[in-house]
DNA sequence: CTCACTATATACCGCTCGGTATGAAAATGG
DNA sequence: CCATTTTCATACCGAGCGGTATATAGTGAG
Protein backbone atom coordinates (compact mmCIF):
# COMPACT_ATOMS: atom_id res chain seq x y z
CA UNK A 1 0.00 0.00 0.00
CA UNK A 2 1.17 3.62 -0.94
CA UNK A 3 1.75 5.19 2.80
CA UNK A 4 2.02 8.73 0.49
CA UNK A 5 -1.24 8.53 -1.33
CA UNK A 6 -0.67 12.16 -2.97
CA UNK A 7 -2.64 14.16 -0.67
CA UNK A 8 -4.91 16.70 -2.58
CA UNK A 9 -7.56 18.60 -0.53
CA UNK A 10 -8.28 18.34 2.76
CA UNK A 11 -7.03 15.53 4.46
CA UNK A 12 -8.95 12.92 6.44
CA UNK A 13 -9.06 14.07 9.99
CA UNK A 14 -9.65 10.11 11.50
CA UNK A 15 -8.02 7.24 11.08
CA UNK A 16 -10.31 4.63 9.11
CA UNK A 17 -8.77 1.50 10.63
CA UNK A 18 -10.07 2.91 13.97
CA UNK A 19 -13.46 3.91 13.06
CA UNK A 20 -13.67 0.48 11.23
CA UNK A 21 -12.70 -0.78 14.53
CA UNK A 22 -15.18 1.17 16.09
CA UNK A 23 -18.01 -0.04 13.66
CA UNK A 24 -17.17 -3.39 14.38
CA UNK A 25 -17.78 -3.08 18.09
CA UNK A 26 -20.87 -1.73 17.22
CA UNK A 27 -22.53 -4.10 14.96
CA UNK A 28 -20.88 -7.07 17.09
CA UNK A 29 -23.40 -6.04 20.49
CA UNK A 30 -26.22 -4.54 17.97
CA UNK A 31 -26.04 -7.05 14.92
CA UNK A 32 -26.76 -5.50 11.15
CA UNK A 33 -30.34 -4.17 11.61
CA UNK A 34 -29.86 -3.35 14.89
CA UNK A 35 -27.06 -0.84 14.39
CA UNK A 36 -28.52 2.20 13.70
CA UNK A 37 -26.30 5.52 11.73
CA UNK A 38 -26.55 7.08 14.90
CA UNK A 39 -24.97 4.69 16.99
CA UNK A 40 -22.37 4.02 14.50
CA UNK A 41 -21.08 7.65 13.90
CA UNK A 42 -20.77 8.19 17.78
CA UNK A 43 -18.84 5.45 18.60
CA UNK A 44 -16.61 6.18 15.04
CA UNK A 45 -16.56 9.71 16.36
CA UNK A 46 -17.72 11.07 12.72
CA UNK A 47 -20.23 12.41 10.65
CA UNK A 48 -22.50 10.32 8.59
CA UNK A 49 -21.61 12.02 5.60
CA UNK A 50 -17.86 11.28 6.63
CA UNK A 51 -18.76 7.56 6.84
CA UNK A 52 -20.84 7.71 4.03
CA UNK A 53 -17.45 9.36 1.77
CA UNK A 54 -15.65 7.15 3.16
CA UNK A 55 -17.12 3.42 3.36
CA UNK A 56 -19.91 3.88 0.82
CA UNK A 57 -22.95 3.08 3.16
CA UNK A 58 -24.00 0.86 5.99
CA UNK A 59 -23.78 -2.63 3.81
CA UNK A 60 -20.68 -1.91 2.25
CA UNK A 61 -19.56 -1.07 5.90
CA UNK A 62 -20.59 -3.97 7.59
CA UNK A 63 -18.78 -6.39 5.21
CA UNK A 64 -15.33 -4.24 5.87
CA UNK A 65 -16.40 -4.89 9.11
CA UNK A 66 -16.48 -8.49 8.70
CA UNK A 67 -13.44 -8.35 6.49
CA UNK A 68 -11.50 -6.93 9.76
CA UNK A 69 -13.29 -9.70 12.15
CA UNK A 70 -12.32 -12.12 10.08
CA UNK A 71 -9.06 -11.02 9.96
CA UNK A 72 -8.70 -10.27 13.59
CA UNK A 73 -10.86 -12.56 15.35
CA UNK A 74 -11.26 -15.21 13.78
CA UNK A 75 -7.40 -16.10 13.02
CA UNK A 76 -7.07 -18.52 15.42
CA UNK A 77 -9.24 -20.76 13.30
CA UNK A 78 -6.74 -20.89 10.85
CA UNK A 79 -3.62 -21.47 12.74
CA UNK A 80 -6.14 -24.69 15.06
CA UNK A 81 -5.66 -26.20 12.01
CA UNK A 82 -1.55 -26.24 12.18
CA UNK A 83 -2.33 -28.61 15.79
CA UNK A 84 -0.60 -31.96 15.27
CA UNK A 85 -4.40 -34.17 16.04
CA UNK A 86 -7.41 -33.69 15.61
CA UNK A 87 -8.17 -33.76 19.09
CA UNK A 88 -5.97 -31.00 19.68
CA UNK A 89 -7.71 -29.22 16.69
CA UNK A 90 -10.75 -29.26 18.59
CA UNK A 91 -9.58 -28.06 21.64
CA UNK A 92 -8.05 -24.90 19.94
CA UNK A 93 -10.90 -24.07 18.12
CA UNK A 94 -13.19 -24.46 20.89
CA UNK A 95 -10.78 -22.49 23.42
CA UNK A 96 -10.60 -19.68 20.86
CA UNK A 97 -14.14 -20.00 20.65
CA UNK A 98 -14.62 -19.22 24.21
CA UNK A 99 -11.51 -16.25 24.11
CA UNK A 100 -13.80 -14.62 21.70
CA UNK A 101 -17.04 -14.94 23.31
CA UNK A 102 -15.61 -13.90 26.51
CA UNK A 103 -13.03 -10.92 25.29
CA UNK A 104 -15.67 -8.03 25.75
CA UNK A 105 -17.45 -6.52 28.84
CA UNK A 106 -19.54 -9.59 28.86
CA UNK A 107 -19.93 -12.87 26.69
CA UNK A 108 -21.67 -12.26 23.21
CA UNK A 109 -21.84 -15.20 20.20
CA UNK A 110 -19.90 -14.76 17.07
CA UNK A 111 -20.60 -11.89 15.02
CA UNK A 112 -21.24 -14.79 12.04
CA UNK A 113 -24.01 -16.12 14.17
CA UNK A 114 -25.63 -13.36 15.28
CA UNK A 115 -25.45 -11.69 11.63
CA UNK A 116 -27.35 -15.12 10.60
CA UNK A 117 -29.61 -15.47 13.23
CA UNK A 118 -31.16 -12.04 13.94
CA UNK A 119 -30.76 -10.35 10.12
CA UNK A 120 -34.48 -11.45 8.94
CA UNK A 121 -36.01 -8.80 7.05
CA UNK A 122 -33.59 -7.65 4.38
CA UNK A 123 -29.93 -8.13 4.54
CA UNK A 124 -29.90 -11.01 1.80
CA UNK A 125 -26.44 -9.92 0.89
CA UNK A 126 -25.28 -9.72 4.22
CA UNK A 127 -26.18 -13.80 4.58
CA UNK A 128 -24.85 -14.47 1.71
CA UNK A 129 -21.18 -12.92 2.70
CA UNK A 130 -21.36 -14.59 5.91
CA UNK A 131 -22.37 -17.66 4.75
CA UNK A 132 -20.07 -17.76 2.21
CA UNK A 133 -16.78 -16.92 4.45
CA UNK A 134 -18.32 -19.84 6.92
CA UNK A 135 -17.72 -22.52 3.95
CA UNK A 136 -14.75 -21.65 3.13
CA UNK A 137 -13.30 -22.08 7.29
CA UNK A 138 -16.03 -25.08 6.85
CA UNK A 139 -14.43 -26.21 4.11
CA UNK A 140 -10.73 -25.92 5.99
CA UNK A 141 -11.68 -27.88 9.20
CA UNK A 142 -13.28 -30.57 7.09
CA UNK A 143 -10.06 -31.05 5.12
CA UNK A 144 -8.03 -30.84 8.34
CA UNK A 145 -9.75 -34.02 9.95
CA UNK A 146 -9.50 -35.77 6.52
CA UNK A 147 -6.09 -35.25 6.37
CA UNK A 148 -6.08 -37.18 10.40
CA UNK A 149 -8.57 -39.80 9.01
CA UNK A 150 -5.77 -40.52 6.71
CA UNK A 151 -2.92 -40.07 9.61
CA UNK A 152 -5.12 -42.97 11.39
CA UNK A 153 -5.91 -39.70 13.78
CA UNK A 154 -9.50 -40.67 14.53
CA UNK A 155 -11.23 -43.76 15.65
CA UNK A 156 -12.72 -45.92 12.78
CA UNK A 157 -16.25 -44.95 11.69
CA UNK A 158 -15.86 -41.32 12.41
CA UNK A 159 -16.68 -39.56 9.48
CA UNK A 160 -15.09 -36.25 9.16
CA UNK A 161 -17.30 -34.18 8.10
CA UNK A 162 -20.17 -35.57 10.44
CA UNK A 163 -17.60 -34.45 13.52
CA UNK A 164 -16.93 -30.76 11.65
CA UNK A 165 -20.35 -30.17 11.45
CA UNK A 166 -20.64 -31.42 14.95
CA UNK A 167 -17.79 -29.82 16.16
CA UNK A 168 -19.26 -25.50 14.47
CA UNK A 169 -22.18 -26.77 15.84
CA UNK A 170 -21.12 -26.87 19.82
CA UNK A 171 -19.25 -23.80 19.12
CA UNK A 172 -22.12 -22.52 17.77
CA UNK A 173 -24.15 -22.95 20.84
CA UNK A 174 -21.30 -22.07 22.86
CA UNK A 175 -22.33 -18.38 21.19
CA UNK A 176 -26.13 -18.63 21.61
CA UNK A 177 -25.33 -19.54 25.62
CA UNK A 178 -22.78 -16.70 25.43
CA UNK A 179 -25.78 -14.38 24.31
CA UNK A 180 -27.87 -15.89 27.13
CA UNK A 181 -25.93 -14.78 30.09
CA UNK A 182 -23.81 -17.55 30.58
CA UNK A 183 -20.65 -16.73 32.37
CA UNK A 184 -17.09 -17.09 31.07
CA UNK A 185 -16.62 -20.31 33.85
CA UNK A 186 -19.95 -21.75 32.32
CA UNK A 187 -18.62 -22.05 29.17
CA UNK A 188 -15.35 -22.77 29.94
CA UNK A 189 -16.94 -26.10 31.59
CA UNK A 190 -18.97 -26.58 28.08
CA UNK A 191 -15.70 -26.61 26.73
CA UNK A 192 -14.14 -29.44 28.91
CA UNK A 193 -17.32 -31.21 28.81
CA UNK A 194 -17.33 -30.97 24.63
CA UNK A 195 -13.61 -32.46 25.00
CA UNK A 196 -14.35 -35.25 27.75
CA UNK A 197 -16.94 -36.29 25.14
CA UNK A 198 -14.05 -36.25 22.21
CA UNK A 199 -14.15 -39.74 20.49
CA UNK A 200 -11.02 -41.66 21.65
CA UNK A 201 -9.91 -45.06 20.31
CA UNK B 1 -63.23 -20.65 30.31
CA UNK B 2 -66.84 -19.62 29.85
CA UNK B 3 -67.57 -20.50 26.02
CA UNK B 4 -70.31 -17.85 26.32
CA UNK B 5 -68.74 -14.78 27.55
CA UNK B 6 -72.00 -12.62 27.24
CA UNK B 7 -71.15 -10.82 24.29
CA UNK B 8 -72.54 -7.28 24.51
CA UNK B 9 -71.79 -5.31 21.69
CA UNK B 10 -70.39 -6.09 18.30
CA UNK B 11 -68.88 -9.21 17.78
CA UNK B 12 -65.13 -10.09 17.04
CA UNK B 13 -64.79 -11.02 13.99
CA UNK B 14 -61.91 -13.26 14.11
CA UNK B 15 -60.60 -15.99 15.96
CA UNK B 16 -57.51 -14.68 18.64
CA UNK B 17 -56.17 -18.19 18.80
CA UNK B 18 -55.84 -18.47 14.90
CA UNK B 19 -54.44 -14.78 15.07
CA UNK B 20 -52.30 -15.27 17.32
CA UNK B 21 -50.97 -18.78 15.73
CA UNK B 22 -50.32 -16.84 12.59
CA UNK B 23 -48.16 -14.16 14.76
CA UNK B 24 -46.07 -16.60 16.11
CA UNK B 25 -45.53 -17.80 12.47
CA UNK B 26 -44.13 -14.35 12.04
CA UNK B 27 -42.08 -13.91 15.48
CA UNK B 28 -40.71 -17.23 14.06
CA UNK B 29 -39.47 -16.40 11.01
CA UNK B 30 -38.50 -12.28 11.46
CA UNK B 31 -37.68 -12.11 14.92
CA UNK B 32 -39.28 -9.82 17.48
CA UNK B 33 -37.90 -6.56 16.13
CA UNK B 34 -37.85 -7.75 12.52
CA UNK B 35 -41.63 -8.20 12.66
CA UNK B 36 -43.47 -5.25 11.52
CA UNK B 37 -46.83 -4.75 12.87
CA UNK B 38 -47.81 -4.36 8.87
CA UNK B 39 -46.67 -7.57 8.15
CA UNK B 40 -48.00 -9.03 11.59
CA UNK B 41 -51.77 -7.58 10.87
CA UNK B 42 -51.68 -8.78 7.67
CA UNK B 43 -50.52 -12.41 8.66
CA UNK B 44 -53.15 -12.44 11.38
CA UNK B 45 -55.98 -10.76 8.98
CA UNK B 46 -56.97 -8.24 11.39
CA UNK B 47 -56.23 -4.14 11.26
CA UNK B 48 -53.85 -2.58 13.73
CA UNK B 49 -56.60 -1.21 16.29
CA UNK B 50 -58.26 -4.80 16.65
CA UNK B 51 -54.40 -6.30 17.33
CA UNK B 52 -54.19 -3.45 19.91
CA UNK B 53 -57.49 -4.31 21.44
CA UNK B 54 -57.19 -7.78 21.86
CA UNK B 55 -53.86 -8.19 22.41
CA UNK B 56 -52.20 -4.75 23.79
CA UNK B 57 -49.19 -4.00 21.74
CA UNK B 58 -46.69 -5.69 20.18
CA UNK B 59 -44.66 -6.66 22.89
CA UNK B 60 -47.58 -8.56 25.09
CA UNK B 61 -48.27 -9.95 21.82
CA UNK B 62 -45.03 -11.35 21.45
CA UNK B 63 -45.37 -12.74 24.73
CA UNK B 64 -48.64 -14.55 24.25
CA UNK B 65 -46.94 -16.09 21.20
CA UNK B 66 -44.40 -17.42 22.89
CA UNK B 67 -46.51 -18.55 25.48
CA UNK B 68 -48.29 -20.78 22.30
CA UNK B 69 -44.72 -21.67 21.12
CA UNK B 70 -43.98 -23.09 24.93
CA UNK B 71 -46.97 -24.80 24.74
CA UNK B 72 -47.24 -25.89 21.36
CA UNK B 73 -43.67 -26.53 20.37
CA UNK B 74 -41.70 -26.91 23.20
CA UNK B 75 -44.46 -30.13 24.66
CA UNK B 76 -41.47 -32.21 23.65
CA UNK B 77 -39.03 -31.26 26.24
CA UNK B 78 -41.79 -31.76 29.30
CA UNK B 79 -42.40 -35.89 27.49
CA UNK B 80 -38.26 -36.32 26.80
CA UNK B 81 -37.60 -36.35 30.38
CA UNK B 82 -40.33 -39.36 30.84
CA UNK B 83 -37.56 -41.41 29.17
CA UNK B 84 -36.22 -44.46 31.17
CA UNK B 85 -32.56 -43.86 30.49
CA UNK B 86 -30.35 -40.20 30.08
CA UNK B 87 -29.48 -41.21 26.71
CA UNK B 88 -32.95 -42.36 25.36
CA UNK B 89 -33.82 -38.35 26.97
CA UNK B 90 -30.83 -37.08 25.19
CA UNK B 91 -31.93 -38.28 22.09
CA UNK B 92 -35.72 -37.47 22.36
CA UNK B 93 -34.62 -34.31 22.74
CA UNK B 94 -32.42 -33.98 20.05
CA UNK B 95 -34.69 -35.52 17.45
CA UNK B 96 -37.79 -32.83 18.94
CA UNK B 97 -35.14 -30.17 18.49
CA UNK B 98 -34.63 -31.40 14.63
CA UNK B 99 -38.41 -31.97 14.30
CA UNK B 100 -39.49 -28.66 15.31
CA UNK B 101 -36.57 -26.85 13.08
CA UNK B 102 -37.42 -28.91 10.28
CA UNK B 103 -41.10 -28.51 10.22
CA UNK B 104 -41.91 -25.40 8.28
CA UNK B 105 -40.85 -24.64 5.03
CA UNK B 106 -36.88 -24.50 5.50
CA UNK B 107 -35.12 -25.12 8.65
CA UNK B 108 -34.60 -22.38 11.42
CA UNK B 109 -33.80 -21.50 14.86
CA UNK B 110 -35.92 -21.96 18.04
CA UNK B 111 -37.37 -18.83 18.93
CA UNK B 112 -36.37 -18.70 22.06
CA UNK B 113 -32.65 -18.75 20.10
CA UNK B 114 -33.50 -16.11 17.62
CA UNK B 115 -35.25 -13.71 20.09
CA UNK B 116 -31.71 -14.23 22.59
CA UNK B 117 -29.23 -13.30 20.05
CA UNK B 118 -31.23 -11.12 17.84
CA UNK B 119 -33.43 -8.53 20.36
CA UNK B 120 -30.02 -6.27 21.23
CA UNK B 121 -31.52 -2.91 21.60
CA UNK B 122 -35.12 -2.56 23.15
CA UNK B 123 -36.28 -5.64 24.23
CA UNK B 124 -34.91 -5.91 27.78
CA UNK B 125 -38.28 -7.52 29.16
CA UNK B 126 -38.26 -9.89 25.94
CA UNK B 127 -34.79 -11.47 27.06
CA UNK B 128 -35.86 -11.24 30.26
CA UNK B 129 -38.74 -13.66 29.47
CA UNK B 130 -37.20 -15.70 27.60
CA UNK B 131 -34.42 -16.17 29.91
CA UNK B 132 -36.34 -17.27 32.80
CA UNK B 133 -38.83 -19.76 30.78
CA UNK B 134 -35.39 -21.38 29.93
CA UNK B 135 -34.26 -21.54 33.47
CA UNK B 136 -37.08 -23.52 34.06
CA UNK B 137 -36.51 -26.11 31.76
CA UNK B 138 -33.00 -26.16 31.77
CA UNK B 139 -33.52 -26.80 35.31
CA UNK B 140 -35.64 -29.73 34.62
CA UNK B 141 -33.31 -31.30 32.09
CA UNK B 142 -30.40 -31.02 35.32
CA UNK B 143 -32.69 -32.67 37.33
CA UNK B 144 -33.29 -35.44 35.39
CA UNK B 145 -29.70 -36.34 35.02
CA UNK B 146 -29.06 -36.14 38.58
CA UNK B 147 -32.07 -39.11 38.66
CA UNK B 148 -29.92 -40.79 36.40
CA UNK B 149 -27.05 -40.39 38.24
CA UNK B 150 -28.67 -41.74 41.04
CA UNK B 151 -29.88 -44.27 39.00
CA UNK B 152 -26.26 -45.29 37.63
CA UNK B 153 -27.45 -44.53 34.45
CA UNK B 154 -24.26 -42.24 33.89
CA UNK B 155 -20.87 -43.36 33.79
CA UNK B 156 -18.61 -42.30 36.58
CA UNK B 157 -17.12 -38.78 36.12
CA UNK B 158 -19.80 -37.08 34.13
CA UNK B 159 -21.42 -34.64 35.50
CA UNK B 160 -25.45 -33.77 35.39
CA UNK B 161 -25.00 -29.85 35.22
CA UNK B 162 -21.76 -30.14 32.64
CA UNK B 163 -24.17 -33.02 30.71
CA UNK B 164 -27.31 -30.83 30.39
CA UNK B 165 -25.52 -27.60 29.26
CA UNK B 166 -23.50 -29.55 26.42
CA UNK B 167 -26.53 -31.25 25.29
CA UNK B 168 -28.33 -27.63 25.12
CA UNK B 169 -25.14 -26.31 23.35
CA UNK B 170 -25.56 -28.77 20.85
CA UNK B 171 -29.68 -28.28 20.64
CA UNK B 172 -29.18 -24.45 20.01
CA UNK B 173 -26.30 -25.30 17.57
CA UNK B 174 -28.41 -27.09 15.54
CA UNK B 175 -30.19 -24.08 15.39
CA UNK B 176 -27.59 -22.00 13.87
CA UNK B 177 -26.85 -24.33 11.48
CA UNK B 178 -30.24 -24.49 10.53
CA UNK B 179 -30.63 -20.66 10.44
CA UNK B 180 -27.44 -21.09 8.19
CA UNK B 181 -29.11 -23.17 5.73
CA UNK B 182 -28.23 -26.78 6.60
CA UNK B 183 -30.24 -29.59 5.12
CA UNK B 184 -33.02 -31.64 6.88
CA UNK B 185 -30.58 -34.32 6.56
CA UNK B 186 -27.22 -33.00 7.75
CA UNK B 187 -29.24 -31.79 10.89
CA UNK B 188 -30.25 -35.47 11.18
CA UNK B 189 -26.72 -36.13 10.93
CA UNK B 190 -26.08 -33.70 13.14
CA UNK B 191 -28.27 -35.71 15.65
CA UNK B 192 -26.74 -38.99 15.14
CA UNK B 193 -23.44 -37.84 15.31
CA UNK B 194 -24.19 -36.31 18.82
CA UNK B 195 -25.43 -39.43 19.63
CA UNK B 196 -22.57 -41.59 18.98
CA UNK B 197 -20.22 -39.54 21.00
CA UNK B 198 -22.83 -39.83 24.19
CA UNK B 199 -20.64 -41.01 26.93
CA UNK B 200 -20.60 -44.73 27.66
CA UNK B 201 -19.52 -47.22 30.55
C1' DC C 1 -3.02 34.67 -3.97
C1' DT C 2 -6.17 31.92 -6.57
C1' DC C 3 -8.03 27.75 -8.09
C1' DA C 4 -9.22 22.95 -7.92
C1' DC C 5 -10.21 19.46 -4.77
C1' DT C 6 -11.63 16.97 -0.74
C1' DA C 7 -13.47 16.50 4.02
C1' DT C 8 -16.37 18.61 7.26
C1' DA C 9 -20.87 20.04 9.71
C1' DT C 10 -25.73 21.23 9.53
C1' DA C 11 -29.93 20.60 8.08
C1' DC C 12 -32.96 18.10 5.60
C1' DC C 13 -35.45 14.17 2.67
C1' DG C 14 -38.74 10.26 2.10
C1' DC C 15 -39.91 6.25 4.42
C1' DT C 16 -41.23 3.02 7.89
C1' DC C 17 -41.80 2.18 12.58
C1' DG C 18 -45.14 1.33 16.76
C1' DG C 19 -49.17 3.24 18.33
C1' DT C 20 -53.94 5.95 18.20
C1' DA C 21 -57.89 9.23 17.42
C1' DT C 22 -62.18 9.04 15.11
C1' DG C 23 -66.39 7.72 13.25
C1' DA C 24 -69.10 4.09 11.17
C1' DA C 25 -70.89 -0.78 11.72
C1' DA C 26 -72.94 -4.57 14.23
C1' DA C 27 -74.59 -6.70 18.10
C1' DT C 28 -77.65 -6.71 22.89
C1' DG C 29 -80.84 -4.56 26.56
C1' DG C 30 -84.59 -1.83 27.36
C1' DC D 1 -86.99 1.88 17.88
C1' DC D 2 -83.46 3.65 20.49
C1' DA D 3 -79.49 3.71 23.64
C1' DT D 4 -75.42 1.30 24.84
C1' DT D 5 -71.47 -1.25 24.03
C1' DT D 6 -67.86 -3.23 21.52
C1' DT D 7 -65.40 -3.96 17.16
C1' DC D 8 -64.04 -2.46 12.69
C1' DA D 9 -61.64 0.47 9.03
C1' DT D 10 -59.40 4.70 7.66
C1' DA D 11 -56.48 8.04 8.41
C1' DC D 12 -53.23 10.01 11.13
C1' DC D 13 -49.26 10.98 14.79
C1' DG D 14 -44.39 11.74 16.46
C1' DA D 15 -40.10 9.48 16.28
C1' DG D 16 -36.35 7.24 14.27
C1' DC D 17 -34.51 5.10 10.26
C1' DG D 18 -30.84 5.19 6.15
C1' DG D 19 -29.22 8.43 3.15
C1' DT D 20 -28.14 13.17 1.05
C1' DA D 21 -28.03 18.28 -0.58
C1' DT D 22 -25.59 22.23 0.55
C1' DA D 23 -22.44 25.23 2.11
C1' DT D 24 -18.10 25.86 4.57
C1' DA D 25 -13.28 24.86 5.85
C1' DG D 26 -8.83 23.16 5.01
C1' DT D 27 -5.23 21.38 1.81
C1' DG D 28 -1.79 21.16 -2.50
C1' DA D 29 -0.94 22.84 -7.35
C1' DG D 30 -0.11 26.68 -10.34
Amino acid sequence: MAAEPVTRGRPREFDPEEALSAALQVFWTRGYEGASLAELTEAMGITKPSLYACFGNKEALFHKALDLYERDKLCYMRSAMEEPTARAVAERLLRGTLNIQTGGNDPRACLGVISLVACTTQADSIKTDVLTRRASSDKALVERLERAEAEGDLPAGVEPVALATYLLAVMQGMGVQASGGATPEQLEQLVETTMAMWPTN
